[in-house]
DNA sequence: TATAATAAGGTAAACCTTTACCTATTGAAC
DNA sequence: GTTCAATAGGTAAAGGTTTACCTTATTATA
């Protein structure tokens, strides 16, 4: 493979002057300039990344560890983000998905060690506490979509309450006074928040939120989760005095929702106005009317991870809340009058 | 941070015994031995990879360069097999993923140069062929999920015409004779192979495919596509003699047609047997029944590429086909007789 | 005109690991 | 007692880039 030297030698100059030049640092005279780079677009020269981080003693890599479940296209949104913004940067990503917190974890770590990563992005797909250590310690840690259950570290997180208001104020908005929640199961980290937000929104307009019209759309968690929406749906819905409206903890709950309405033959909106959260593209653009949802920043919270991973741990910013979107599709509108 | 002649220097030894030791072959003494792993432990020595890259002027590195649209899970499959797969290789990715052919798959392609990779593996989303070359010249290319359009280079390639085989021929071993597709957009790469294994199915049954009842659900291509398989669904389902099931172009379009079929009151499966294409599992175990459809062998396709890669050009098989498999869930029933 | 500053370039070490090629000692076989 | 082979280890170069520190020639300034 062709080597700087080469350059330096077919033009009779000096590594140094090739190294400069190629890099942009004015140091040779315009005619040899020329030639350096005549002959390194002629033989395709591309620099040794090897000898650049050797010499270095450091890479322009970031470290991107994903514990990820691979049923979401949350996890691409997210690499994107880190992805633009490391580019923007002239950092590169250095990328490992896991599954479990199995052996694979301390392998990539051992590997983006060993070439001296700059700093490490954690991130796990949905909100969570980080109990375990890493086995290989890690400098320049920002965890995104988590955080470490003893407070310490650096985090990237969603505004799950902000996200729950959304929901909240946009059904209130539009008139709603009766509205009912099929939540995440009770043991995610985010559903609390979000049901604080939607409760916040419900006192301020002196709203109850009944318990029966409050319940969770998934049973058990991690490993074992599955969903019950639908049951929980077709029973809300044929209850006596049923909501008109019905906020769901994700879109895959909205789905669920959506077809315990159709098999009772209400009409969205019309006769049940729904709202999602996650902005699951292929659910919420997908239905038929599109899905009003609340956008989860993966993105922005892929972006900003590696943004503090490139400022280092000189800011006191401990945890960092990424606003939610509402996303309005036409999934809700204003209750229908009895 | 810790270099190999650290712990050389604390064990009284030379650089090689070290370095040979730390590698598993047999050198020193056990004595010596012990005492290397000690130190190297104690200090949490990991070898820098830019050191050892360089000396063996090459890397362990393979590039995956993926075109992927961020909307849906598979990229993360293909990912996770084609990681996989370099992990039991004792190989490592480098990932970067691009929206469209833009400034940036130069420079991913150069990134992967600049690290002396081994091979890379283009992957594209929706399979296409390909007619523009790198810019960065690139060996030992493999393809997935694409293919050039001259029919040079290596590809990996889902077997779209079996997985059309297996949609048709499940409807049919249910009793269906009347069925309908609605498909991807013509100016897709898979539609045609798709419907060429329906037809062969049907041919075989002496079932007649209606012009009537076999329409795209998706409207233009690429940036512009839009999906249309809602309306033409329930034009299809309201046509006189409707089909009893429909064949789909994949899950969304699946998702659309089990939409219209709600709000004309339809139930799934008994009175119309859907089958999608894809296994995209938000929508496929989202739905109520679930969806019975073909999954697409991404984390497969992912695996192969990547071995092609390692394996490098010798074999001669420029185009290697990967099947697809039927995933049975409660969206097809008998049909009703009439 | 002498001096300082700038331009245009060179030299060689450093970054860390691996490995080809040695040396020395020990034990066994003849 | 010599020779061979194996064991345990060392030495130093190579791999490609960058950069601190020089040198020389040219131009500008006092």
């Amino acid at each position: 493979m062709a080597k700087l030297s080469d350059i330096a030698e077919e033009v009779g100059v000096s590594n140094k002057t090739v190294s400069l030049t190629l890099r942009g640092i004015k140091c040779a005279s315009p005619e040899i300039s020329r030639q350096i780079h005549a002959v390194s677009d002629r033989i395709g020269y591309v620099p040794s990344q090897a000898a650049r981080d050797m010499r270095k003693s450091h890479s322009d890599f970031i470290g991107l560890l994903g514990n990820m479940v691979a049923t979401t296209p949350h996890t691409v949104e997210l690499i994107r983000g880190a992805q633009d913004e490391a580019l923007a940067w002239s950092r590169r990503l250095l990328i490992g998905t896991i599954d479990k917190d199995s052996d694979a974890e301390r392998e990539f770590l051992t590997m983006f060690k060993a070439h001296r990563v700059s700093g490490v992005v954690y991130a796990t797909l949905s909100r969570q506490r980080i109990s375990h250590k890493f086995e290989v310690p890690t400098e320049n840690l920002v965890l995104a979509n988590c955080g470490f259950a003893d407070g310490s570290g650096r985090s990237i997180l969603p505004d799950d309450e902000g996200g729950g208001q959304l929901q909240a104020a946009h059904l209130v908005g539009l008139g709603h006074r009766h509205i009912g929640v099929i939540s995440l199961a009770a043991s995610a980290n985010a559903t609390n928040l979000r049901l604080s937000g939607i409760r916040s929104v419900f006192a301020e307009h002196g709203i109850e939120l009944e318990s029966r019209f409050m319940k969770e759309g998934i049973e058990g968690h991690a490993e074992t989760e599955s969903y019950i929406a639908f049951e929980i749906a077709k029973e809300m819905l044929t209850a006596p005095d049923r909501p008109t409206a019905i906020i769901c903890g994700n879109d895959r709950i909205a789905l669920l929702t959506f077809c315990a309405a159709a098999e009772l033959g209400l009409q969205v909106p019309s006769d049940l106005s729904l709202v999602g959260f996650d902005d699951f593209k292929t659910v919420t653009e997908g239905l038929r009317p599109e899905l009003t949802t609340v956008k989860l920043p993966y993105y922005e919270m892929g972006r900003l991870a590696v943004q503090a991973v490139i400022k280092g741990a000189t800011d006191q910013i401990l945890e960092q809340v990424v606003p939610c979107e509402l996303v309005e599709r036409g999934s809700c509108g204003p209750p229908k009058l009895n």
